[in-house]
DNA sequence: CACGAAACTAACCACGTGGTAGGTTTTACC
DNA sequence: GGTAAAACCTACCACGTGGTTAGTTTCGTG
């Protein structure tokens, strides 16, 4: 039980890392540029390979892209789902505020959803099944915690949870790209927090989520994984 | 001073007719798409034209990309401007809200700044210094708003007026996604108006703002048009 | 160390892209 | 109607793109 004994049987291949550093790389340069205005020859540069040897380990650049989201969202998913909504919906809340002060540390990070998001309005666009869902899933679990929060809260709260849960998600998406354009003039923490103030939370002291230091290998129960069909 | 003996001093040229039709093209092409995944020739075969015949009107891509947008919004201009946001905060807003409320009758105008905003947050991309003059701009225009409401009540409103600009800004530019993706869940008007309700405005009775059914000639005195460098 | 598989490269392919240059057609004006 | 300019087209250019194929190098295991 010892970690020497661990560390030579979880030792990932050649082929892993390189895997691993290919999606680092997409996931920066698509969060600097877009699906559209980056090659594969770009990110095969990036990590130091041929663009035909990047495709030895993804078959396309479509399915590099939705690899590159879904291993963001298996991140994503270890913080926020290890919550319910409905059971503990100001912890769940508080969470997602947590999120936006960590994402202020990690500008390649809102930049790749921002990007891609709308870019991915475009029903044509390979990433367009996975953003309907994701948002679907974030609107759904973000109503979830309203509600179940207003059914505690005495008097009730005057807030239609389903409309707050838009505007929450709204805020957080809408002042992204904000910050990425202004990032000394836009405070997007304290604005979530403003805006969380507003329908009577308080998060003034929402402590900070652990960085992305680590990139341990993908949960087998992803639950906010979409797995592309095309 | 008749109608007759204008029209045929102002009628636009062939040219400037093509022109129009070119930027109308455009903006639903870069809308629908973005500017680097639609190509000169998709534009030039939507108006008719070919790609060379384009490049007769506008110099290149980049540059008719900056008119396009800077056509909207000289558009937007003549609506949002009439009103000055520390004389007439309420007003102002107002019509912030009505250009939600017209917004959801033109997908494709909210897609097209949806869209090329995030883009824009490339340093390299031609829109760039649009896009960030453009937010300073309209958060310089809602603090003012805000603050000149918040001298106005009383008691006075506990709401910073600079991060409560940002908040709505943040709420129409995240809803737009959230629209696109899913315009049958999401009703943009709906969450804006409630989001003012939280700060104290009542705007459920907003009337919408007219539709962009002509196109005058620019003014010669547009407040919002950013003139690119490049 | 030997060997098969994985990882990676070089070269190729067909196609698309923004832009250029010269020629043709259309427009606008007198 | 004549004419010059504007509008537009055809053909070309160099380059970039995602993807394929065959060969070479490296890795991992016994």
């Amino acid at each position: 039980m010892s970690d020497q004994t661990q560390a030579p049987a979880v030792r990932p291949s050649k082929g892993e890392r390189t895997r691993a550093r290919i999606l680092a790389s997409a996931a920066e340069l698509f969060a600097a540029s877009g699906f559209h205005a980056v090659s594969l020859r770009d990110i095969a540069a990036h990590v130091g390979l041929t663009h035909a040897g990047l495709l030895h380990h993804f078959p396309g650049k479509e399915s590099l892209l939705i690899e590159v989201l879904s291993h963001r969202d298996r991140e994503d998913a270890k913080v926020l789902f290890r919550v319910d909504p409905e059971d503990s919906p100001q912890e769940f809340l508080r969470l997602i505020v947590g999120v936006v002060h960590r994402n202020m540390r990690t500008p390649g990070l809102v930049s790749l959803y921002a990007k891609i998001s709308t870019e991915a309005v475009d029903p044509a666009h390979p990433a367009h099944t996975y953003f309907v869902r994701r948002y679907a899933l974030l609107r759904g679990q973000l109503t979830a915690a309203f509600t179940a929060l207003a059914a505690r809260t005495d008097p009730r709260p005057d807030y239609d949870p389903e409309l707050t849960a838009q505007m929450l998600l709204a805020v957080m998406d809408g002042l992204q790209t904000q910050w990425l354009l202004a990032p000394a003039t836009v405070d997007m923490h304290a604005a979530v927090v403003a805006f969380c103030a507003r329908i009577g939370l308080d998060f003034s002291d929402a402590p900070p989520l652990p960085d992305h230091r680590s990139d341990p290998e993908p949960s087998p129960t992803s639950i906010m994984s979409a797995e592309a069909e095309t």
